[in-house]
DNA sequence: AAGACGGGGCT
DNA sequence: AGCCCAGTCTT
């Protein structure tokens, strides 16, 4: 189906997020720094799990300074279990930004969203329209398939600067806020309704296998520094073939990619760090 | 433009 | 066995 009338395309998606509005924490605030670290944990990850970690992090670090001041194993430890751990290492680097040159506030412009580690244009746009109820234009992957589905259907290379524009074209100025929850919430329930909606994107792509790869292996050493302390390479080996059920070939990066120097110095997991 | 970057849930 | 997840950063 085809919309080309913008009232119509509004009223729709409108529509059905009258009747089926998702509930989720960061809803309920519009706190700018809790928006902004909901934000960042939603990067790749689905909601349901965010949903389960996000407010014991907010508990934590309930603003810009307490997080700017913890370790950052300590930010880590409550991190574990969202995965790209490096989000973490960001969303402290901006804590110390906001407090040393924000004034411990989230800043309300674009240009200066997009200046902190880890906040790109679409998590800015975000943040820009939940906390603030600012309305620039940004993209999601459900909004991604929202577009695609209505105004792309029969286009097989979807480019992101395109659907940009009709996302432009249609922004809600007057509340945002509500018009990005409702594009987000219509573009899930497309996805259950129709397969391979995202194939249609040129920016689309598969990822790299996870089982047998480096990622998996830093994982499991995150999780063993923080639990265990700095540890050899010969005590990680040791204590990761089992619990974790590595192959001996994953292992293997534990010398040859020199992974615990590097993680070491990533994330600052030494004795003289913490 | 392509890869790196976690980990879990669902099919 | 794949697919996908409220993306960003580096090369």
């Amino acid at each position: 189906m085809k919309i080309h009338d913008v009232n119509q395309f509004r009223k729709k998606i409108l529509e059905y997020y009258r009747r089926n509005k998702r509930d989720f924490p960061w809803r309920e605030t519009f706190e700018p720094w809790h928006i902004l670290v909901s934000e960042v944990m939603l990067q790749q990850t689905q909601v349901q799990r965010v949903a389960v970690k996000y407010p014991e992090f907010i508990k934590s670090f309930f603003s810009p300074g307490a997080c700017a001041n913890a370790p950052l194993s300590a930010v880590l430890a409550k991190w574990q279990g969202l995965g790209y751990n490096r989000r973490a290492k960001y969303l402290k680097q901006t804590a110390e930004i906001l407090v040393a040159a924000h004034g411990g506030k989230v800043p309300d412009t674009l240009a200066e969203l997009v200046r902190l580690p880890g906040i790109g244009k679409n998590t800015a746009g975000a943040i820009l329209a939940f906390a603030f109820n600012i309305a620039v234009p940004f993209i999601e992957t459900n909004i991604r398939a929202v577009y695609i589905h209505l105004y792309f259907n029969d286009n097989a290379a979807v480019h992101d600067r395109d659907i940009l524009e009709k996302i432009a074209a249609t922004l809600d100025l007057k509340n945002p806020r509500v018009w990005y929850w409702a594009l987000m919430d219509y573009g899930v329930y497309l996805k259950t309704q129709h397969n391979g909606l995202l194939q249609q994107s040129v920016h689309y792509k598969k990822q790299a296998v996870f089982k047998g790869s480096n990622r998996e292996l830093r994982g499991a050493v995150i999780r063993l520094l923080l639990k265990e302390g700095p540890v050899s390479a010969a005590e990680a080996a040791g204590r990761l073939s089992k619990p974790e059920g590595l192959t001996k070939k994953t292992m293997d990066g534990l010398v040859k990619e020199k992974m615990l120097e590097k993680l070491y110095g990533r994330y600052m997991l030494r004795e003289e760090d913490i």
